[in-house]
DNA sequence: ATAACGAATGATAATCACTATCGATACAAT
DNA sequence: ATTGTATCGATAGTGATTATCATTCGTTAT
């Protein structure tokens, strides 16, 4: 039984009226700047409520966990180790690939998470 | 330059003698058992020299990062939300897909990184 | 309407992996 | 021997996240 309290709302309405990808604390400032102040526990406890019941998806990288909106068809990301932005990319070849390798080994998937890291082509440019 | 140290050596000497993903605390609970202690930072501080160089791989888990021979061809892991397990595999068309996807938006990849989460064959018998 | 119960909130303390600091050491080059 | 550079180890600090706990909110039972 979770609920969709007030504080929740205002959590998920931000993340659907943005195409990005957020950790807690930039959520927790958006919301002040639109005058909704949320403790800072319940935006963390908001995030894995949401991304629990399936309104939000999430990725963890190697310092935070960063969320998104769910209305997308599911993707992979490239983190550009340059300028730290995000891109998405969908590819069912490997998808399919993945569950031919569980399937393989009586492994049960739950969820994957595929990043490429390097250099988006802005960066790649500036390289010399 | 970085040097490699006698305690650099008794950390890689671990890790290349058995085939397991460790953490500092591991490392360093395994040498202190063998009567090698070293300070924890230097365990750190070791351990990411060691992979700077190659001589050993890591991952980074949810929680902390874990570090293993690099001996072995490459290959991506399955880690089981049952129990713990890690479990590897190798799928080069996965690879090369990657490869594909990134060289199609102009993307320079420098390393990636794909878990699959779920059951491992045995937590998955144990599921009622 | 009121009492009662479960869940959520928010301020704050605590946790945990990891990094920074800094005086002491090791070791190689001059 | 002296200098210079990299490392060591004890420990303090950092940053994201979670735990605690008194208070508040919503819904259901009376
Ligand atoms: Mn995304
Ligand atoms: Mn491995
Ligand atoms: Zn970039
Ligand atoms: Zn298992």
């Amino acid at each position: 039984m979770q609920k969709l309290t007030a504080q929740r709302q205002a959590i998920l309405d931000m993340i659907n009226r943005f195409d990005k990808h957020w950790d807690a604390d930039e959520i927790a400032y958006a919301l002040k700047e639109e005058g909704i102040s949320i403790g800072i526990a319940t935006v963390y406890r908001g995030l894995a409520a949401l991304a629990d019941q399936g309104l939000i998806e999430s990725i963890q990288l190697a310092d935070k966990k960063r969320y998104e909106r769910a209305d997308k068809s599911h993707h992979d990301h490239l983190v550009c180790t340059g300028c730290g932005s995000i891109e998405e990319f969908c590819e069912p070849q490997i998808e399919s690939l993945q569950d031919k390798v569980a399937e393989e080994r009586g492994f049960k998937i739950e969820g994957h998470q595929l990043l490429l890291f390097g250099l988006c082509k802005t960066c790649k440019a500036e390289e010399s």
